[in-house]
DNA sequence: GTTGATTTGAGGTACGTTCCTCATTTATAC
DNA sequence: GTATAAATGAGGAACGTACCTCAAATCAAC
């Protein structure tokens, strides 16, 4: 095998533009006081040899830490426990080399607390924040606070449309809307009527899944009526009961759409009337419970995000932005998954 | 803001655990001569410390470069492209950092053929080969080969379950033909009849998804009725007559599965038909065409794999073979993802 | 052509780790 | 207790880049 040719380093260049080292740098990092002509140089010997910098040398020279703060709603919740796991997993793996992560909890339905807590939040340190709260006056405020302290922004999983954040993480909730309403039609039978349930109307997310979820059924499926939205404000019991009775008073009942949390009491719920198997039931998020349900064939699919893909990219996202760094917005765009039982994969 | 306290580093193991550098070293890298005593001493300062190795130092230092070869079939094929594309991607992330790759084209229906070529391969400085073939003797004997050489072999997509390589990085067909089915059994009317095509039924990976497909198929939705699979054998105009054919000669078809590739073919027997609508169609791969397919509405439903995730996982499972580092079974498992008209990612 | 500003060069140190060498200490066997 | 082997220490060079200082060269304007 032929002497394997070693990648170009910053001294090949500059050999090669017939610079100094001194330059060669000041180029790369694009410090002042070089001359075009110079600087063209340079980067007419970068293109010849086609080098590369080297990101593990260049991040052990420059000793860049960063410092990201995830605000995560508290109390117990499927998904911000895989959050936090996520996490750890990308801490484990080289993504989060060098950042030092600082995760605290809010009250999840009392903005002013939320702004209290993060107002009391040191920002002199800070890189970058990720936020998983629902959209507020006070919210965007503090967006515009932290904006102005030099502090990235993104939103995680929840958008901050009218604020000035930097980013949105997280998947299109009407695009997955419209795909729980095509599945949603495809797998009901041709007439019938739909029940659709969620915990709080009032989330961004559960108005912009039905919002998709309508325009498909009404477009391509309009023979199935849909019927209002259910309410259980965050109360397991109260789910249940609500959902218990309409699978009692609605024999017409073709087909379930929950499309937020509290999976949990919609199956019991279900249970508890043994109409399970005459209805297509889709949920949202890939929890212990809506596993369970797709095994025992009471789910027929979940729709869901990968959320080691929803963490890695915020750490991505929150990197570049403080480095002031084009985000590849293609890598960034989160799937929508659709889990049934044959695809659901196992934990080891 | 309190100081940020900086990552320990080995001169802090040593410190604390009171030995010097070299022995720090010397366990960290598993090197021989030091006690069981001094090791735990070290061990227990390294739990103490949460030292967490700095990688990007310890790849400088090391100077490691990683040579790996992926093996793909020749011939105009999408897969193939997307595959070379995954590379590329990975190659600009840093995920292929410190690794030269060599990407070879080989006949895909002449074992002996691939044989020669890769026997004309110099393998004295190859740490891993990533293969993407069908299983025959000669290429059990190869790998056999190469493992004797002392190199890392994968084979990916496509296992090769009987020979000596050391990891397989690719989806279970199995499961993947078992989704096709559910999907195929929720999608169609309650009774009728289902084609299955495919261009070879020797390749393993049709083999194994009309498996998966029979199985749920027979077990979950008895009342339809699966067809013999039709062949082209890799001729699109044989697949495209076929298709039409049988589109023509049998009223009561509700399905339409198509293991392989060649789906060009099949839309078009689809589309002169104009049974488009009646039918529930279920394809593998995400390509142009099916792509196009899902946005016409005249596919159903895509069973695709990640083919970014496919080769990173790759390359993280060959680099982790070379180093005869444990490989996290849980990361590299690839998922079988359903790709519909509403979550079809559109190409930014 | 001199002045003053701008541009470039030379050389060094640092980052955290790996991997040497060679000297010294400690344990083991007789 | 001595001979020998095994374990440990001390120190340094290297990886490729960043960033610093100070001197030297070049340029522009008059």
């Amino acid at each position: 095998m032929s002497k394997v040719v070693s990648k170009p380093t910053v001294h090949d260049i500059a050999r090669v533009a017939k610079v100094s080292l001194a330059t060669v740098d000041r180029v790369l990092n694009g410090r002042s006081g070089v001359r075009e002509k110079t600087i063209d140089k340079v980067n007419a010997a970068i293109r010849e040899l086609g080098y590369v910098r080297d990101t593990s040398a260049a991040n052990l020279a420059r000793q860049r830490q960063y410092s990201f703060t995830f605000v995560l709603p508290e109390g117990p919740s499927q998904f911000v426990d895989t959050i936090r796991e996520a996490l750890r997993d990308a801490y484990a793996s080289q993504i989060a080399d060098r950042v030092t992560l600082n995760v605290i909890s809010v009250p999840t339905h009392d903005p002013h607390a939320i702004v209290r807590k993060l107002l009391s939040l040191d920002v002199s340190g800070l890189d970058g924040i990720a936020l998983v709260v629902p959209e507020t006056p006070q919210i965007r405020d503090l967006v515009a606070r932290l904006k102005r302290a030099g502090v990235a922004v993104i939103a995680l999983s929840s958008d901050l449309p009218n604020s000035e954040r930097d980013y949105f993480v997280g998947v299109d909730s009407v695009a997955a809307g419209r795909t729980s309403g095509l599945l949603m039609g495809k797998f009901a039978p041709e007439t019938g009527e739909i029940l659709v349930v969620t915990n709080s109307m009032r989330a961004r997310d559960s108005l912009e899944r039905r919002l998709g979820f309508d325009q498909v059924m009404q477009t391509s499926f309009p023979q199935l009526k849909v019927l209002p939205t259910i309410e259980s404000f965050d109360d397991p019991a109260r789910m249940e009961e609500l959902v218990y009775g309409m699978l009692l008073r609605k024999p017409r009942l073709v087909g379930l759409y929950s499309m937020g949390s509290g999976n949990l009491a919609v199956l019991r719920a279900l249970r508890r009337s043994a109409r399970s198997a005459e209805l297509s039931v889709i949920v949202h998020e890939l929890t212990p419970p809506t596993r369970a349900g797709l095994l025992s064939n009471e789910i027929d699919a979940v729709i869901a995000q990968n959320v080691g893909h929803l963490v890695r990219s915020a750490l991505r996202v929150l990197r570049n932005l403080s480095d002031n760094l084009p985000i590849f917005e293609a890598q960034e765009r989160i799937r929508i998954e659709i889990v049934m039982r044959e695809n659901l994969h196992h934990p080891s």
